[in-house]
DNA sequence: TTGAAAGCGCTAACAT
DNA sequence: ATGTTAGCGCTTTCAA
């Protein structure tokens, strides 16, 4: 069926070892003759390493078991695998991705993915948050990414919401805007965190923040589709108000995609009446809007590499949490050209 | 480290086989009480399977390794993972995900995964294709999805862009709808076929097919988020003909999007005005546009599904090219509610 | 019903 | 510079 390095060696007319050295030992010295003979009829033979069988010397596969969240019909885990793999892939790792969901809870899919015994185990959530991680799988968790334990007891990384918040209130603040309202996610630790950041900034510039331009984008505590949005009314009401506002800041870019239609039925024009910026850069919406939407950039892609590198480390820090900058992607929602 | 089959045969005074019979065999025939004895133990010690050990006895692992065309960002590729992994998880194998991209080409990639020794192959396209498999991995491809070989030597499955257009086109018309605007993703398969279906479809119903109506909603023949849109402009000049559009069919939820931007623009309504359809169902898009987007949702969960199906059959067809249907989501985009 | 032993492909330790 | 051997954890054949 498929090619071993016993077959190779027949061959050859080598031991077994001498084929495994030249073919996959770095450093092992031979006769570049016989090295050259060897991976000549490799790769006639075609053959192709068998990492199972090397697994039961080494003990593990190269693979990292990324365990996410739901199952993730959102294109936000693929940048963090990217990172991810991106950074492992220079140790000749895979990733491994796995979803939770309908009944397979976390201890059950660590059971699952640990029988490929990968090297390590990533756990990924959707969205920012606390999670609790089970004691009996906690040990076989190597790092969070974009959450983190209420204990801190395994490495974490996560998003920094509330430097986020102070810089792309900034923006708005330094592009004149003084009339900030804020369409907040409600129920989220992003929301929150968020939030003092905006509050933060706001005060540092000496502006006023009204309590009723603080907002929720929905109605339900999650953002889910079907959740009822009050980004249509809200904006209504508060451009229908004398002392509007001049900036609306938005939960993430779904709701920056509502608020654009709701300010062009109130007849307001982004930027000009009044600017729109917000968080994610999902960019299939931010740079599709008209005009593209500022926003702020997920760290999406630091985290899994730098998830990677916590991974490969000899030493894994177990106790750090890391919060990861996000990045204003400027586009033509705040400023007007 | 960790348990094997000979720690708990030890520790139950049996010989491994038992305990393999005990664990695994499913119809292994042993006494009640050896059987029982055995898994407690094995609970107690918390033992996990090592499938690369299995591997090396059964020759594969129990994993599907899917290649993506181009490192996907799109949300698209998760839900054929989805009903793919849905599909395999009932033989107990795994998805194992790996994109193509930068330098790492399909043969390249081929050979990495193989050295896991998956079960099978599949390839997945982000965007309906023809493709060209190279000679030498053609035997390593079990299934394409989403795009099919020119010569059709690779079981391969494909949405019905066809009959999708003409379900659509079917639609406007029956809402009344009989000056209809196709605003098409230019230089694309799907494009060409949905353009059939377009026009079969008009033919039949004996609608006019303005030629002048029929327009590419992007300049570069890539939809990628660079190229440049021509959506604004076309929408412009549909909308100030004296004979205007009663309908705007979109080559996909992101032109949708546009054109909404476009139509509110210049003052029409949705759907009073003008009816607009399209293709993808890209759910953080059709669901949250205002009016909520109808629009024809590929197949990708049933892609997936029946290619699980085509690879754990015991023959794999070859010569096999299946168009699945779309299927239509109803908003309030078409029908004025 | 259970045990013993071989062998899957590979690498590491020890020999030559 | 190369060969020999053992053994990783599992399943399978052959024995008992």
């Amino acid at each position: 069926m498929t090619t071993s390095l016993s077959d190779i060696a027949k061959l050859a007319g080598v031991s077994v070892k001498t084929v495994s050295g030249a073919l996959h030992g770095g450093n092992a010295r031979m006769s570049t003759t016989t090295r050259d003979k060897i991976r000549e009829i490799a790769e006639k033979l075609g053959y192709v390493t068998n990492l199972a069988a090397r697994s039961m010397r080494q003990g593990f596969m190269p693979l990292i078991a990324v365990i996410a969240d739901e199952l993730a019909t959102s294109p936000i885990g693929s940048e963090i695998i990217r990172g991810l793999d991106n950074e492992i892939r220079k140790a000749d790792m895979a990733v491994f991705m796995t979803p939770l969901g309908r009944g397979r809870d976390l201890s059950t899919v660590v059971g699952e993915v640990s029988r490929f015994r990968p090297w390590a185990i990533a756990y990924v959530a959707m969205y920012h948050k606390i999670i609790e991680i089970p004691p009996g799988v906690r040990e076989s968790v190597g790092v969070l990414i974009n959450c983190r334990e209420s204990t801190d007891s395994i490495a974490s990384l996560v998003p920094d919401e509330v430097l986020a918040a102070i810089e792309i209130t900034n923006h708005l603040v330094s592009a004149g805007r003084k009339r900030i309202a804020f369409l907040n996610l409600p129920g989220l630790l992003a929301g929150e965190l968020r939030l003092q950041g905006f509050e933060t900034c706001m005060n540092e510039h000496g502006l006023s923040i009204r309590k009723d331009w603080i907002r929720p984008a929905v109605r339900r505590s999650l953002y889910a589709d079907r959740a009822h949005s009050l980004v249509a009314e809200h904006v209504h009401e508060l451009m229908s108000q004398a002392d509007k506002p001049d900036a609306i800041l938005c939960g993430n870019d779904r709701v920056a995609m509502e608020v654009y239609a709701a300010l062009r039925r109130v007849g307001a024009e982004i930027p000009n009446d009044v600017a729109v910026a917000s968080f994610d850069n999902q960019i299939d919406i931010a740079a599709r809007l008209d005009p593209p939407l500022t926003t702020m950039a997920l760290p999406h892609r630091a985290m899994g590499r730098m998830a990677g590198e916590i991974l490969l480390a000899e030493q894994s820090p177990r106790h750090l949490n890391r919060c990861l900058p996000f990045q204003l992607v400027e586009r033509n929602s705040v400023w007007s050209v």
